[in-house]
DNA sequence: GCAACACCCGTACGCTCGTCCGGGTATCCA
DNA sequence: TGGATACCCGGACGAGCGTACGGGTGTTGC
């Protein structure tokens, strides 16, 4: 370890110190992002933006995925206040929350795939 | 295991699956995303995004974190192309790189930190 | 040159996340 | 009412991430 003794540019260190984010809010910052930082999730998402409405079921015919796979995005989604169920008979329906976060589905859904796609890697 | 066997709505599923993301496109968005979902490389892209160019020891001041975690932060952060380093003397500085994603700054760093202080969890 | 410094690197450990598997509940159809 | 469907839930397993530690490289100052 060699922890600085003294802060080569202190002012530099103050002014980032005032405007870092606490860690606290950092955290809640990180747990935002992870949940969208799956595969799996991130494509439920991008299907139900699509069409507004899909039951378990069909979601995982839609993504090409195992219905386990599903059904724990759909918990973790759930969880996080992102997706509404309605239960139609034995049919279950999920959607995006009606106040979904719109800087999330707006940048980090949209946005992020033409990013994707646009750049590999420098 | 409970695969459908037959749709429940055959339209949508189809709409949907034009619309999804491929798999692979959904990895390199998680693993974008997954650089960003993590509190210490958050505050050091806001730091960064704050005042230009900080070494690593001032960076762990800033922070208020060991200098091992912001030394592992910055080389996740190096290997995805989103800062750059300059060595001046036995003083390495770092800075965001030149052409870091605008979509990402602009909402996923700025846009995140009023989204987490507004809602804490419906 | 020698010592102190600033930082990097590789390894090992702990922890969480995602998937798989078995069983369970509620619903529909015959 | 019995069986099949659609989905949920729990624990178990393997994999990857983040942190801590020790040693290493290059630089500065005496």
């Amino acid at each position: 370890m060699a922890d600085h003794v003294h802060p080569v540019d202190a002012d530099r260190v103050a002014r980032a110190r005032e405007r870092v984010p606490s860690r606290e809010d950092a955290v809640a910052m990180a747990d935002v992002l992870a949940v969208l930082a799956d595969p799996t999730r991130a494509r439920v998402l991008h299907a139900l933006d699509a069409v507004e409405e899909l039951c378990v079921g069909d979601l995982a015919l839609a993504l090409d995925a195992s219905e386990d796979a599903v059904g724990y995005a759909l918990r973790v989604l759930r969880g996080a206040g992102l997706v509404t169920n309605r239960k139609a008979g034995r049919v279950v329906f999920y959607r995006l929350v009606a106040g979904f976060p719109a800087p999330l589905r707006e940048h980090c859904l949209r946005a992020l795939v033409d990013l994707t796609r646009g750049e590999p890697a420098p």
